[in-house]
DNA sequence: CCGCCTCAAATTGCATACAAAGAGGCAGAT
DNA sequence: ATCTGCCTCTTTGTATGCAATTTGAGGCGG
């Protein structure tokens, strides 16, 4: 799977509750796979990341079948491919839910978060190229402005974008996939992240400390930052409390 | 996916070409699935992984399919999960293959391996219970007394065992399957490991530094050692020169 | 009154039939 | 002779029907 095939920032759908696959039609060079199974898969996880299917919903193949108006092969498979990437859970003959991990699980999933992000960002510091690094100059920036105008919903979407552009600055796409797919796997449990507006401020100087680092190319500096910033980030968030069977 | 899931040491099929399935009846706690669709899963993992399926091969799902006596559905989700696993790479109306990474991408995932291991490591030595530590030094013992036996088929299997000690040791279940997923993707790409036994001896010698690290907690030495080490063992694998479209 | 066993309903797993999309070959034109 | 466009054939994608398994409820026995 590409970067840009994982399902972070999916362009809004809406409120249209219409029961209808929508066309993914990227402007991507290579036109990607127009099965419906893939559609469906994409469609899903983009509901379960963000929040429209709550962990731990029940994801009954029939009923997924009707709402989108096709068969339950098509749905079988996506929901195959969901549970590989750990959105969901299924046991046989028992049915698939919307992953629900264990708090446990959930601490593990952000210390693992945590780690992947500094090993990126201290890659970045020794190796991103000067164009990248003004690009990445550019959106912290563009985070600065958005943290005094208080759009809590802009400015998660360029703080991912700021996220990504580490990733990649990493020069390792399999580094920058675990990555991307573990903050993706934590997504649905920290729906109120940005909600209070003094966090954004905080969230942007955080950010400066390991763009400061990346363009001193101090690698070490960079990873620790950037390791205390995600470390912090958990602390705000409200782990929903899940029992598990 | 549990630790354990992987087909990192599955039994030896022996040399039967008994087209059936083989029944993968450990005696785990929780009887996993027993569809037909996640014995696949875990036959041509295996198969892939062990080398029997080479990186490159077509997997015609009419052919699978009449292979193990049962019909495309399970099959076709059998691949999908391996897709997602990264052990297959498939496109639409195009079919499955075998993975077959470019030489760059392999790079990355042993890059990418280094620095899971090392992080490893690193918790490890500081984490690791008492119990475990133990066992572990058991383990590299035993690894000791194999380099001189010679048996690299045997060393091989007792090797995974240290390596999964130590992915344990992290006590971050996550993290270690990560590890884990990731030496198994690389494991088609390093059958030649141990073919020269002078490289069994090198390797014990590498493991003590790591061994001794842990012990006595030392986080740092323990990361910098394991990373070292999965370093010399890159070195030594025959990376299949593969050219990609 | 509690627990176990049996049975039935619902849901998933599997098989088969059909549809659609690429790939390769052949023919015709340039 | 080569290139291009069409046609066919192979392979994958989807739909639907049937089989198998789980689970809950109800009855029977202790």
């Amino acid at each position: 799977m590409s970067l840009d095939d994982l399902p972070t920032r999916i362009p809004q759908a809406g409120l249209e509750s219409e029961p209808v696959v929508r066309r993914v039609d990227r402007a991507s060079p290579q036109a990607d796979k127009v099965t419906r199974a893939e559609e469906l898969r994409l469609q899903l996880a983009d509901e379960i990341v963000r929040g429209v299917l709550a962990p731990g919903s029940g994801l009954d193949e029939t009923d997924i079948a009707r709402r989108f108006s096709v068969s339950r092969t098509p749905v079988r498979e996506a929901l195959r491919q969901l549970v590989a990437s750990g959105l969901v859970e299924s046991r046989a003959h028992r049915g698939a839910v919307v992953a629900q991990p264990s708090i446990e699980r959930l601490t593990e999933m952000f210390e693992a978060m945590a780690e992947l992000e500094a090993l990126c960002a201290g890659l970045a510091a020794e190796r991103m190229p000067a164009a990248d690094r003004q690009k990445l100059e550019a959106i912290h920036e563009e985070l600065r402005v958005l943290s005094y105008a208080g759009n809590p919903e802009r400015f998660h979407e360029v703080n991912e974008r700021f996220h990504n552009a580490i990733y990649a600055g990493s020069q390792n796409g399999y580094i920058a996939e675990m990555t991307l797919a573990t903050r993706v796997r934590v997504q649905p449990f920290r729906r109120a992240q940005f909600r209070n507006l003094g966090r954004l401020a905080k969230s942007h100087a955080e950010h400066d400390r390991v763009v400061v680092a990346i363009m001193r190319g101090d690698k070490a500096g960079a990873a620790a930052a950037m390791r205390a910033h995600i470390e912090l980030v958990r602390g705000e968030y409200e782990l929903y409390a899940v029992s598990h069977p």
